[in-house]
RNA sequence: GGGCUCAUAGCUCAGUUGGUUAGAGCGUUUCCUUGACAUGGAAAAGGUCGGUGGUUCGAGUCCACUUGAGCCCACCA
């Protein structure tokens, strides 16, 4: 290794690993009575997918679990898969064909989806190439797509039975429809965008007396060819004596109803609105409520239809601003006042939505929600952020029933037929022969496909190919996605997992933030504000993309991300090589052998050894709570900030000097060995890549397991005297910068402690002293030594002398000193008036108080100490 | 309209159960090309924790109100 590059690269490395841990076969996973099971089942991304950094943050959290988990030594599955996309993929492909000049109706339904196959084999595994690129040890053997043909009879299975429970209905009601891809959306598919629009007032004609108007206010002009009343409240005074009377519907000329519903809020607009069933959801059920008709005025791509007169067949907006046109040129447009509003958005393609009313087929949800409450109120599933779990109760807990019909192509097809003579509906797993009802075998299955997140929510249970992983790694342990998802999926997936497997299907839900710009904005392509992974990894090393990503991801917070980001990463991956390299230049390969626990005794061990392996174990310890906490960001930057500062900027620093020694052999060669494997989950590639260079190392560091915490090891007293030793070296190198000492030169230095403990303890490791802080002569005394024109200066209760005056600006330094000296002062002060406080004594812990008593005597020393300085520069 | 999150060093952020010299990375300043590493080392400067009030012996850390930023949910036409 020594005669390796003094760069770390990854690029070299990283690949090579990947594919040796696929050949070894050190992914997968399968049921083991004597381990406990530990099952991911990764959030299937879309086979349309590019890896994002929303990919990556996600993929990186569930790598870190498992192969902390494997290494743990449970029987880790990470469980992965594609997600078929109902509408996005067949955008895709959609698109794909239109460079040919064709249109999905013009291949034809079979066709179509042949060559969605067709796309889906050549680009589907995109996004899998590139989770590996990421590391990710899912067991690939086990993948699973949403279409397969085993998850599909899983998919119409549960349609059928929730059919037969009578928890699946068809029905006409106003959904979330897409005009560009033509198809219902869910409630969820929907989110609402804030849009600057306008409150257009309308005048609507009295029959009677049409120079009296009804004026109406509404934000979509266009809808009102399909109005079928006008309502208004009851109590609302100025429109009472008019409930009842009739008005002709300006443009079309229909004559339509004042009705009363209190529904109506007096105080919006003028107080009476216009009423139209089938293009907006209130009025729709004030149409059913007060049996109005039902007028469809557009066809499904949201152009005006048959029923709205001269306006057929101009698209919504354009027929809007027409109609604006007409009713201004009529007199009876009002005004135009600018108003926010918010509108649905299809999630796939931004388009406006339009309420629109159609057949479609629904599940009822509240049945299924009850059990879901209970299980998350009961703590059974845990969210981690736990605020997280209150939104999911919300939702929960006002759930409304779940479109699931699309009317796209591309999915699982809808397991309903039609029997044409006799109309029956037959809810069935496979095409029946015959009509049941009739006899008839002219019959046809219903045109529509199933959402995309019907069957992703089968995801936990539906994966599994036998009954035996199954049972054995069901219910799986974490699920890690993003907040955005748990309405769609999470919510789900808990839904379906008590309906259909009795149990839970996950124990923990971690959900971590966004992934934002600097500037906090999403990352998007439309943006063009996006950070692409692939890059990174190519630059820095996916390595260095995980640690990053990881060590500024706080739970559940949002992250902002820079690509100067990475560097630390690599910067880290870097360090981790060079220090690999100098204790392999510097290793004796026969000192590689000893077991760490029966070498390690307390009194053959010297203190700076005894000191790297407390803190070792002291590091891993809380490592691993950490993790076990989902505090991933918290455990890396520990990993981090041990292995650079303490084991690398001190440890190797200063056993450098002695490093042939068998003692320093063996426990840096240890620590290096063992930190590895704590490393590893979070970077793969170069843990692997400098533990296979070790001698006397054979097999992956995948196949091993975690170092075990040595309490017995871990000693405070000596991690807190080291501390102090460290502190001694800053203060000395700090005194040599205040005088412009060369770095190279040595100077003599004399320290007067006049604790024993502390005496001693400096004498013990004063070969440090000097080599850290390049001393010639030492000398330690027990009393006061500070000589008048020497330079001193004071820690703790110690004075350390430099004996060269002159060099140094000796008003400046008093000056210095003199701040010092007034800010001990102060703080004398305040622990004298803490310690005054008789409530403080009283009700303070006790160990509170003794400590506050030390610290004030130890400033009454510094203090004194201050003074001597002062005194001594004359 | 309801709910949530954030506001801590120049920048980006940590800070689990309230304990008192508030941490990191990046950036800045000074010095160092010393055989592991300049993707490095040494040292330094720099915050009193958005504001107000409260609880407490003690609050960045709990409560109330408040200011600003952002997100989610909701059938205001």
């Amino acid at each position: 290794m020594s005669d390796l590059v003094k760069l770390y690269s990854p690029k070299e490395t990283e690949d090579r690993w990947y594919k040796f841990w696929e050949e070894n076969n050190l992914f997968a996973a399968s049921p083991n009575p004597s381990k406990k099971p530990f099952t991911i089942v990764i959030p299937p991304p879309n086979i349309t997918g590019i890896l994002h950094m929303g990919h990556a943050l996600n993929n990186t959290i569930q790598d870190i679990l498992i192969r902390y988990h494997r290494m743990k030594g449970d029987e880790s599955l990470w469980m992965p898969g594609t997600d078929h996309a109902g509408i996005a993929t067949q955008n895709v492909v959609e698109k794909s064909i239109a460079k040919e000049g064709l249109k999905r109706e013009d291949l034809g339904r079979d066709k179509f989806i042949q060559r969605v196959w067709v796309w889906k084999e050549e680009y589907g595994s995109t996004i899998i190439r590139q989770l590996k690129k990421l590391g990710s040890s899912c067991d690939w053997q086990r993948i699973r797509f949403t279409m397969d043909e085993e998850y599909s009879k899983c998919v119409i299975d549960v349609f059928v039975s929730l059919y037969e429970k009578g928890l699946i209905y068809q029905g006409d009601y106003i959904i979330n429809w897409c005009p560009r891809c033509q198809t219902a959306l869910s409630d969820e598919e929907a989110p609402h965008h804030e849009l600057q629009g306008n409150l257009y007032y309308l005048r609507y004609p009295l029959k009677d007396n049409p120079q009296d108007v009804v004026i109406v206010a509404t934000t979509r002009p266009e809808t009102m060819l399909g109005d079928s009343a006008v309502a208004v409240n009851p109590k609302d005074k100025r429109y009472k004596k008019l409930i009842g009377k009739t008005l002709v519907l300006p443009l079309l000329n229909r004559e339509i109803k004042i009705i009363a519903d209190p529904m109506v809020d007096a105080k919006f607009g003028t107080g009476a609105v216009k009423v139209t069933p089938a293009h907006d959801p209130n009025d729709y059920a004030l149409g059913k409520k007060h049996n109005l008709e039902f007028i469809n005025v557009m066809y499904p791509d949201a152009r005006m239809n048959q029923n709205a007169g001269d306006y057929k067949d101009m698209d919504r907006f354009e027929a809007r601003e027409v109609i604006l046109e007409d009713l201004k040129e009529k007199g009876l447009l009002e005004k135009i006042v600018p108003h926010e509003l918010s509108a649905g958005h299809c999630y796939r393609c931004h388009t406006i939505i339009e309420p629109y009313l159609s057949k479609q087929w629904f599940v009822k949800m509240k049945p299924l929600a009850k059990p879901a409450i209970e299980v998350v109120k009961k703590g059974k599933i845990k969210f981690y952020p736990s605020r997280w779990s209150k939104v999911y109760l919300n939702w929960m807990e006002n759930i409304q029933d779940w479109c699931i019909s699309r009317q796209i192509w591309w999915g699982h097809r809808i397991p309903v037929y039609y029997c044409k003579p006799c109309k029956q509906i037959i809810v069935s797993r496979a095409k029946p022969e015959k009509c049941p009802s009739c006899g008839s075998n002219d019959i046809c299955q219903d045109e529509d496909v199933l959402d995309t997140w019907f069957s992703s929510w089968l995801w936990p249970f539906a994966t599994f190919r036998s009954k035996e992983d199954l049972k054995y790694f069901y219910p799986t342990s974490t699920l890690v996605t993003a907040p955005e998802i748990i309405f769609f999926w999470v919510a789900r997936m808990i839904m379906s997992g008590l309906e259909f497997q009795k149990q839970i299907p996950f124990k923990d839900v971690y959900i971590h933030g966004t992934v934002r710009d600097v500037e906090g904005k999403k990352m998007s392509k439309s943006l063009g504000n996006v950070i692409d992974p692939l890059e990174i990894i190519n630059e820095y090393g996916t390595d260095a993309l995980r640690f990053s990503l990881i060590s500024i991801t706080a739970q559940g917070q949002d992250v902002f991300l820079s690509k100067e980001r990475f560097e630390q990463g690599r910067n880290f991956a870097n360090k981790i090589w060079n220090a690999s390299r100098f204790i392999l230049m510097n290793l004796e390969p026969e000192n590689t052998k000893a077991d760490l626990c029966v070498f390690f005794k307390k009194e053959e061990l010297d203190t700076v050894n005894r000191w790297i392996l407390s803190r070792f174990y002291s590091t891993i310890k809380q490592a691993y709570k950490l993790l076990d906490g989902y505090r991933f960001n918290e455990a890396i930057n520990l990993l981090y900030h041990f292995f650079w500062h303490e084991f690398c900027d001190w440890y190797l620093e200063m056993i450098k000097a002695d490093i042939k020694k068998t003692h320093n052999q063996i426990v840096m060669y240890k620590i290096l060995e063992k930190f590895l494997r704590v490393l590893h989950p979070f970077m793969p590639f170069i843990s692997e890549e400098v533990k296979q260079k070790l001698p006397g190392q054979s097999g992956s560091i995948m196949a091993e397991r975690l170092p075990l915490i040595q309490e017995q090891i871990i000693d405070k007293k000596i991690e807190k005297k080291m501390a102090l030793l460290f502190e001694l070296i800053t203060t000395i190198r700090n005194m040599r910068a205040e005088l412009e000492i060369p770095p190279q030169a040595q100077v003599d230095l004399k320290i007067c402690a006049s604790d024993k403990t502390t005496n001693a303890f400096i004498k013990l490791l004063s070969v440090h002293v000097r080599n850290l802080a390049k001393i010639k002569n030492f000398t330690l005394e027990s009393e006061y030594c500070h000589a008048a024109g020497e330079f001193a200066a004071v820690l703790k209760d110690m004075h350390l002398v430099i004996p060269l005056a002159g060099l140094i600006d000796i008003e400046k330094y008093k000056q210095k000193m003199t701040e010092r000296i007034k800010k001990t002062e102060s703080d004398i002060k305040n622990k004298k008036t803490m310690l005054g406080n008789a409530d403080f004594i009283k009700r303070a812990p006790a160990q509170i108080v003794e400590k506050e008593k030390q610290k004030l005597l130890e400033l009454n020393e510094i203090l004194n100490k201050l003074k001597g300085v002062i005194h001594g520069l004359g």
